[in-house]
RNA sequence: GGUGGAGUGGCCGAGAGGCGAGGCAACGGCCUGCAAAGCCGUCCACACGGGUUCGAAUCCCGUCUCCACCUCCA
């Protein structure tokens, strides 16, 4: 079975045949950095991380593209209201993204190109754009370069709109557009902007439009045509619309395949800043190991809006643990590394079902269930093919407890040696005490220890010690 | 108004006329000095109302609810 993807454009799963064999180019919009990222930004860029993994292990090699659109309406507005540059605000935005991305386990894209180191790109595809008769300068002299909608007649295609249906926007400025639904590729300059929020153009000073930037992007860094674009649902109209509309307008093929991630919602709504119920990402890190906020964002499939409760984040530390725990005993008893196999059959059919990574989980218990059976029995050929297998799917999803980032979460090597020669001494007066049948003396021991954060299981083997929070 | 999507047991989630999908959680049992971990078992759901059928979560008719987008959005 080969992969198949959910495309949005087409509204259909489709086989995912690359442009170029063993090779796949991905776009997947990344932030525009004026705030703090929260829970839904974040699980947008895992579920792409989990498709980056899979195609990987499946043979292509991957070049992601996620960019930073480092300038915008909101940035400059929000920097004037806290009184610091604009640049200043969105690289400490920038920054806080990239951590989060980081803490969550999501791999550096390939490239990640900000939106003002490419305004040449910009200038170039707006270039093409008005000598093709799909672009023009505003009427009015403010500088804006405007897309003619009216001049595309595939506008609308990725959304299945008609032009006609569509509602002009309330707060549209008509001023210089042709049509109040032609969007600007480039705004002008405006008196009061700061001058180092412009630049020199054939038109005029001015700034990019919202789209323009990643339609430049994706040109410069995956070529005119590539293979899969990504991002949240709620960028398909009218980022993605328009950002397909400029590309093709202009000769280009563009994205293949659309892939859309739903929402994380609260009470059933879309975690957004403007209704006030988002998650931070350093607020929750503060509550639960990163790796489960991971496990939690891809229990769920990516095309279901996942609704966000402290029971479920529970129910995934739950059910991580379990996973884990199994992976760390196995390579105590196997006295190694866990070998790492190709993934179960059935693993790689859920994951070439369009990322049904719920049912790739099921599948990563049921092996766990058949290891732990494995333990118990002494099997080391069953466990080790076992815990080989849970341990190779973890990884496509970037969960495997033994690889970065997840590895060294529990402190450095050094500290972890120390603590284990202390907390063994403390385990053999325990042992001691039980042997003599002093149990009060034991649990006082083990007690102790669980006060301290360090939680005692007693195994055939004899006692082992983990910290709380991990298996 | 337009476009798209969804409603399955506490949660996630398959299935698209007929063998009680599966996973997690929860609960019970076993194991244990007691725990923990683990194993075993239990938990007969498909938004609602009609209809077709020997048989409907699945087909037909009707209804309801929810969500997203329609130029701020992951």
């Amino acid at each position: 079975m080969s992969l198949r993807l959910y495309d949005s454009a087409s509204g259909a799963v489709r086989d995912f045949v690359p442009l170029v064999e063993g090779r796949v180019g991905m776009y997947v919009c990344g932030a525009t950095p004026q705030g703090s990222p929260h829970l839904g930004h974040v699980r947008s860029q895992v579920a792409f991380d989990v498709l980056r993994r899979w195609l990987t292990v499946r043979g292509h090699e991957v070049t992601s593209v996620r960019n930073v659109t480092d300038i915008d309406d909101k940035i400059l507005a929000k920097a004037a209201d806290a009184g610091v540059e604009w640049w200043a605000l969105a690289h400490r935005y920038e920054r806080e993204f990239s951590a989060a991305y980081d803490a969550l386990g999501v791999l550096p894209a390939t490239i990640e190109p900000r939106a003002t180191g490419h305004v040449p790109e910009m200038v170039e595809l707006i270039g093409r754009l008005v000598e093709a008769g799909h672009a023009y300068p505003a009427a009015d002299a403010s500088g804006d370069v405007y897309f003619d909608v009216r001049s595309w007649p595939g506008y609308g295609e990725l959304t299945h709109q008609r032009l006609a249906d569509m509602e002009p926007a309330a707060d549209a400025d008509p001023r210089g557009k042709r049509d109040p639904r032609d969007f600007a590729l480039w705004k002008g300059a405006k008196p009061g902007e700061p001058a180092t929020a412009s630049w020199s153009t054939p038109w005029g000073r001015g700034r990019p439009g919202w789209h323009l930037e990643c339609s430049a992007m994706a040109g410069r860094y995956l070529g005119a045509e590539f293979d899969i674009h990504g991002g949240g649902l709620d960028l398909r109209f009218p980022h993605h619309e328009n950002e397909q509309a400029q590309s093709r307008a202009a000769g280009d093929g563009f994205a293949r395949y659309w892939m859309h991630n739903h929402f994380v919602t609260m009470a059933g709504e879309k975690m957004s800043k403007s209704l006030g119920n988002v998650l931070g990402i350093p607020h929750l890190l503060t509550q639960h190991r990163a790796v489960v906020l991971r496990y939690y964002l891809v229990a769920g499939h990516y095309r279901s809006h996942l609704e966000f409760s402290e029971t479920s984040l529970v129910e995934a530390e739950a059910a991580y643990s379990r996973l884990e725990g199994f992976l760390r005993r196995a390579a105590e008893r196997l006295g190694s590394d866990v070998p790492v196999v190709d993934v179960a059959p059935e693993f790689a059919a859920a994951m070439d079902d369009d990322l049904a990574t719920p049912s790739a989980l099921a599948v990563l218990h049921e092996a766990a269930r058949a290891g732990n059976q494995a333990l118990a029995a002494s099997d080391a050929g069953a466990l080790a093919a076992a815990a080989g297998q849970v341990r190779a799917g973890l990884g496509v999803l970037g969960l495997d407890p033994f690889s970065e980032p997840w590895a060294s979460a529990g402190g450095s090597d050094d500290a972890r040696a120390a603590l284990d020669v202390l907390v063994r001494a403390r385990l053999e007066d325990r042992a001691t005490a039980r042997a003599a049948r002093d149990f009060a003396t034991a649990d006082a021991v083990r007690d102790s220890l669980k006060d301290a954060g360090i939680v005692i299981e007693d195994t055939p083997t004899g006692a082992r010690w983990s910290l709380e929070g991990e298996q």
